[in-house]
DNA sequence: CCCAAATAGTGAGCGCTGCTCACAAAGAGA
DNA sequence: TCTCTTTGTGAGCAGCGCTCACTATTTGGG
């Protein structure tokens, strides 16, 4: 362990690269059969069956079902993440508004482009799975740490006004921002978290509903309403209505 | 069927009784599994144990796992839906703004107090599982109407304004619009349906992060942050501000 | 009252699942 | 070359949803 992640490189050896070959795999068949049957219908069996293996010599790469789930999870929010901030760093860092209306259209896209893991990390976990904190905790915090960045910067830009919120002033501190973010919640205010985390709810309750839900059948121009819930969003975070109309004019 | 259903009070035969009792005490211990051992975590061998019957009496009852389910689901869906008609009606009927704020906060407590029935409507639906609409639907249906009838109330009271909303006012209308609420569809413009799902899908949004989400660990006075959610998704939607003041400190 | 029809419950069994274990190849390092 | 670690095998266990032939039990009409 130590000494194979020591040198730069990780030189591996062709055992591990055929190891992380299949680990890959194996995930790639998961995921597809995720997406295929639905949420929850995973069989490591079938899997096996698929690559031509016993199925217990799937128990070499993943100790158990819950560690496979749990991988995906992992591997999931690292793809969120990643899409949130390459749309997050496309936009100059100065437009505030332009950056969160950016994250929030990718998180958008991904989610619709890949409902199988939207499913897995944002709707009920499997049946008796519980993703472990300690393992699901880094990855999620990437995603929690970049959308809780940028409005931290607008506001501190005031291109964001938290004070013509909602949101008091005065918040209890949660273990979790004092645990993700040690630096940014020591100086920014518990505050611009519930800002920042009522409006991620909002966002994430539309895309539950348009993915899992019928939205779609009620509305069908979801683009035009999710703009306008967006916008919605925006001003109730303290946005600068002019700042959300270039936000949304501006989209490549 | 028709000829019991006819005569008023339908006076189930003994044998009606018992099996009414049967499916009842078959939907109860179900709910428990799910309540105790999570969502999805539902064996019908488990529940025949319980009952000690053999497993295979149990398909008398329900043809299937789905079948059971699905059962499960509409009774959520009345169950939610009676806690909001009920909270709404608690409030005069021209205090719109207190209506809808009173069903938004039955709603935090009936998915509080009864999160495996949350889960299993608003969360991932079970493995393999797809509720039928023919049956959910119209379970689901008084919900909708439910939110949609008080909002559409406040917007004809002028209590909210829906042109002071970002949703455009030209939007397409939707299949599941005109056939679940055929008359209010008609003389009601889509524009308010689209203010409405978008409210209730920040709302949700907010109850999936705290219930199956760590929201609670990020900002541990939920109530307080709860509140402030709902003042923001109801400025978004029009209401006038001091009929939200209004509405939050009437609280009963 | 009795007998046929409908209903409720049984137990064996099929094919599937996740998972374990003793064992056999195959590669790596001395 | 010999040894130790890593991969893969196949049988098997207990559990699952579900089916089917069969047996009690209840019901209602002749």
């Amino acid at each position: 362990m130590n000494s194979s992640a020591s040198s730069g490189p990780a030189p591996l050896s062709r055992r591990q690269e055929y190891r992380q070959a299949t680990i890959e795999e194996i995930k790639g068949l998961a995921r597809c059969q995720l997406a295929e049957h639905g949420p929850g219908a995973l069989s490591l069996r079938a899997i096996a069956r698929d690559m031509r293996m016993a199925s217990s010599a799937l128990y070499r790469y993943f100790a158990s079902y819950d560690d496979l789930i749990t991988a995906l999870c992992v591997d999931a929010y690292n793809s969120v993440a990643d899409a949130l901030t390459q749309a997050r760093d496309a936009r100059p860092a100065d437009d505030h508004a332009g950056r969160w209306w950016a994250i929030c259209h990718a998180h958008r896209r991904w989610a619709l482009d890949n409902p199988a893991d939207f499913a897995l990390i944002f709707g009920t976990p499997v049946p008796g799975y519980q993703a472990p904190a300690r393992v699901t905790g880094p990855a999620a915090g990437r995603l929690a740490a970049a959308l809780f960045d940028v409005y931290a910067a607008a506001a501190h830009a005031r291109a964001a006004r938290p004070d013509r919120t909602q949101v008091p002033e005065k918040l209890e501190v949660g273990e979790l921002l004092t645990e993700l973010l040690p630096e940014a919640g020591a100086h920014h205010p518990p505050r611009l978290a519930g800002i920042a985390a009522t409006a991620w709810a909002s966002v994430l309750g539309y895309l539950v509903a348009e993915i899992f839900g019928s939205l779609t059948r009620l509305i069908p121009d979801t683009d035009q309403l999710y703009d306008a819930h967006l916008r919605t969003v925006m001003l109730g975070m303290g946005f600068d209505p002019d700042l959300i109309q270039a936000a949304g004019r501006d989209e490549a």
